[in-house]
DNA sequence: CAGTGAGCGAGCTTCCGCTTGACTT
């Protein structure tokens, strides 16, 4: 009995689309590209219109016997490869290969459900033949411009080195970021801290003298001078004010209450994935992948190698109903949110990185996945779960309270203190970011203040601090910058910190 | 005569992006 035949491009998501299109559909994967250029040569016939020389590749070659086998009893195919540039060559070249006598149709889904496979297959369409030359276009330059500067850098440099359209500007980031800190001038400057004497007793920092905005290290630039109208405070000033500010109180000056309201980010795509993996758990991109695959495969969530921001519908509603049944509606945003990849150039072909369905906590899943796997999925559980809930809120009082010194060089000096009091915790309730390092807000509680109430000062701390040059980039930060520049793609990420390590080009530190 | 050195020619390295799985560390 002949069966349709459809082929996607990984195995696991084979198996899981089987599932779903039962035993009347035979579903197989192409496991990846069948035909590349070869590796030895150019392969791109410059002279005549760069027509490239795709050649099977030995792997695709036993795919292609195999999958022929199986075209040999099928009814149709459905080519059902992801819809991005690559995944319509993948589609194209299996056409070309296969060279098929049944009639053959393209089909394509953004996620992995019942619904979606059924209407795939229900609304197919035809190979898009100007997205496989897009995708061969991109192959034939990455080849040119990484097989011709190459040999430049044997000659002239050491053999095996490497040159290409994503690892050099990848490197150019990081050697820019050296010459930054190589020509960074540090700039010394002072501060004032006060601890109250009130109850609850708290700290406020200097923040002007005579009306003057005192600096802070934002303030400086590259070569350690001070932006114009700003008061820098050497050791001796900062001493003199120490002096002169004893036995004073403070006259509080301004009491400003205002709304704190924070949204919950994004569900995880892979950079952001390798980010936080990074950042929460300490695990390098490429060992983050290696998790995530593992899940991918055992059925836990959903693709790893995506640009796409977005929760399918039948997620979004199970998230939904999970905050509901675990949270309570107060936890749960009142309008589904709905987000945008800010990928450059993103193709978005699958879904967000998230728990797939039906959802499973990571309580339930300690006995059988393994402590970093169980970290990883609870990292995305998670963040999947906050991107539906509701907004954190709360209340910031800024507190501005000032005095004249004594002694020499008298002068007013304003204080001032902030402090957050979260009277919602919403979406944090479940997920806590890592504090960006240009917000600073304190979750400390501030007593009840009023305009003309008088501080008691009990003590008066004069810090000295250096401006320090931008940090160097890490795993982390570095794949954030890539993506945000539209260098590699999700597959790549994790490889190309490989490869300009590999080559000696950079190193890593600590 | 034995050892040395110059000169020649051939073969090797490399890109990026899509998939796993077989290797080390």
């Amino acid at each position: 009995m002949s069966k349709p035949l459809v082929i996607v491009e990984s195995p696991a998501k084979a198996k899981t689309i089987s599932k779903f299109l039962g035993d009347e559909f035979v579903v197989r994967a192409s496991v990846g590209h069948i035909a590349d250029l070869p590796s030895k040569g150019l392969s791109v016939d410059v002279e005549n219109s760069f027509k490239p020389n795709y050649e099977l590749t030995e792997r695709g070659a036993t795919i292609v016997r195999e999958l022929k086998a199986e075209l040999k009893n099928a009814s149709v195919l459905y080519l059902a490869t992801d819809e991005d540039r690559e995944g319509e060559a993948i589609a194209a070249h299996l056409f070309e290969y296969l060279k098929p006598k049944v009639e053959t149709k393209r089909m394509v889904f953004h996620e992995i459900t019942k619904a979606a496979i059924d209407e795939a297959i229900a609304h197919p369409r035809n190979i898009d033949m100007k997205l496989v030359d897009a995708a061969e276009a991109r192959r034939i330059l990455d080849r040119l411009f990484g097989y011709e500067v190459s040999p430049i850098l044997w000659r002239k440099v050491n053999r095996g080195l490497s040159a290409g359209r994503v690892q050099s500007p990848a490197i150019r980031l990081v050697v820019e970021r050296e010459q930054e800190r190589m020509a960074h001038v540090s700039a010394a400057y002072w501060d004032l801290e006060a601890a109250t004497t009130t109850d609850p007793k708290f700290t406020a920092t200097l923040q002007s003298l005579d009306g003057k905005r005192i600096a802070t290290g934002k303030d400086f630039d590259s070569l350690g001078v001070a932006k114009d109208g700003i008061v820098v405070i050497n050791e001796e000033r900062a001493n003199q004010l120490t002096a002169g500010l004893q036995g004073k109180s403070l006259d509080v000056r301004s009491v400003e209450e205002k709304p704190y309201r924070k949204s919950p980010k994004a569900p995880f795509m892979t950079s952001t994935l390798q980010q936080e993996g990074g950042n929460k758990l300490r695990i390098t991109a490429s060992e983050v992948m290696r998790l995530a695959q593992g899940l991918y495969e055992a059925g836990y969530i959903t693709y790893m190698r995506t640009d796409a921001v977005i929760l399918g519908a039948e997620a979004l509603g199970a998230v939904r109903d999970e905050i509901i049944n675990t949270y309570g509606d107060k936890f749960l945003a009142t309008e589904p949110r709905v987000y945008k990849s800010k990928v450059k150039n993103a193709q978005e072909a699958h879904e967000a990185i998230r728990p797939s369905l039906p959802l499973r906590s990571p309580e339930s899943l300690a006995d059988e996945l393994r402590p970093n796997e169980l970290a990883l999925y609870r990292l995305i559980w998670q963040r999947t779960l906050a991107s539906q809930m509701s907004d954190t809120n709360g209340t910031t009082v800024t507190v501005k309270m000032g005095t004249v010194s004594a002694g020499t060089a008298p002068a007013d000096c304003e204080f001032s203190a902030s402090g957050t009091a979260i009277s919602f915790p919403g979406y944090r309730q479940v997920y806590q970011e890592i504090a960006d390092e240009n917000e600073d807000e304190k979750e400390a509680l501030l007593p009840a203040l009023k305009v003309g109430d008088s501080v008691g000062i009990e003590s008066i701390t004069a810090n000295g601090h250096n401006t320090s040059p931008p940090a160097r980039y890490t795993e982390p930060t570095l794949v954030k910058r890539l993506e945000e520049e539209g260098i590699g793609r999700p597959s790549t990420y994790a490889s190309i910190l490989g490869t300009i390590i590999n080559r000696g080009y950079v190193w890593k530190k600590g």
